[in-house]
DNA sequence: ATCAGAATGTGATCTACATCACGTAACCAA
DNA sequence: TTGGTTACGTGATGTAGATCACATTCTGAT
């Protein structure tokens, strides 16, 4: 599908914008295509955008001591992502992006974001709702980190998004459960 | 301060409504009072509303086994607190909403507060805005638990809210990081 | 004022997971 | 094809925090 058609469609589901008007929303989308390993957000970085994935599959993720990395979030099609407290905060980004296969988005300024949240009502309670959803995610995951083992998490993570396991190399798949890679490998034989 | 007064400020901050729509929004918001230990909100409910405490503290937790509560939020005034998973999803609540002290909030049932949006761009932008921060909290406190330590989570939640020392019981601060409650009083002497 | 239940402290022991160490297999790039 | 890097598996050992057990202090209702 065209990354158009998939924006438009994962819009439409929410929200009502007219087709004339969709245009002019969609002209403030820049797409960009990156390489598997590439960043699209570092460290450090000045962060301007959020970013809608149309193709591909990107990791959000944070390095500690320059060590240890753990993974907020993969970002797969339909799916918005960037680091948030700095884009609202206007800090520099302490969570980097990058693209765990070849892949394409869409990037939205905050600036432009906002300019058309306030032009389009509906486009306002299209960003509500997404942010209402990941919300919910983020306080179920931290529920689940709270009352599952490293096992059950796993599993859920698994039933949740089967194409991950396909995807992804194991070792980001426990920097996202938050585990150390050998650990995770240990659970295949128990 | 009246509550009225509490939330006409709160919403203000972030979006202009005219003193006589607010006066409209506001008959929306049914106040209602709680003593300590009170429940708001109770594990197999139907879930209506979402609370604006405008006196007092409150705790969302869930209980998993029937023998361990984790604390999601204390919610203090100004804060905002429902089983959102659970109104988004028109599910039976998993969440569970009390009264750590005695409290007043302000009661917005899903329905008006989606028939408020959408009469009011305005209201709609307040929630967006307001959601968006309950996500990158979570996102950040989902962080701290990946990379600290109960320590470090324990000094983390005391700086940002002091408050909480005296005012909640230590077990309850335990659930909130998600250690014993033996664990947390043990760091007192190392 | 008194008493029961709740909150807190603290020792002894257990356990899930981390860390370190090493070996093997898979994947590219020249 | 080859050599180097990255992914993955697995043993040995260390450790943060859980659990159990019990003592002490605080608190709120009668």
């Amino acid at each position: 599908m065209e990354a158009k058609e998939l924006l438009q469609q994962h819009i439409a589901k929410i929200a009502s914008i007219k087709e004339e008007d969709f245009d002019y929303v969609f002209s403030h989308f820049k797409p960009m295509s990156f390489k598997k390993g590439q960043a699209i957000l570092s460290e450090g970085d000045k962060v301007d955008c959020e970013y809608f994935v149309t193709s591909g599959c990107l990791k959000a993720f944070f390095i500690n001591d320059e060590i240890k990395m753990y993974i907020l979030q993969f970002a797969m099609p339909t799916w918005w992502t960037s680091d948030y407290a700095a884009l609202y905060n206007q800090t520099p980004a302490t969570i980097s992006v990058d693209c765990i296969t070849d892949a394409e988005v869409l990037c939205l300024s905050s600036e432009d974001r906002e300019k058309l949240c306030s032009e389009f009502h509906q486009l306002e309670h299209f960003f509500r709702w997404r942010t209402n959803r990941g919300y919910i995610a983020s306080q179920k995951r931290l529920l689940s980190f709270m009352n599952n083992n490293v096992k059950k998490r796993y599993e859920e993570l698994l039933s949740l998004y089967p194409q991950l396991y396909n995807l992804v190399p194991k070792h980001l798949i426990a920097a996202y459960l938050g585990v150390s890679r050998e650990t995770l490998s240990r659970l295949h034989s128990s």
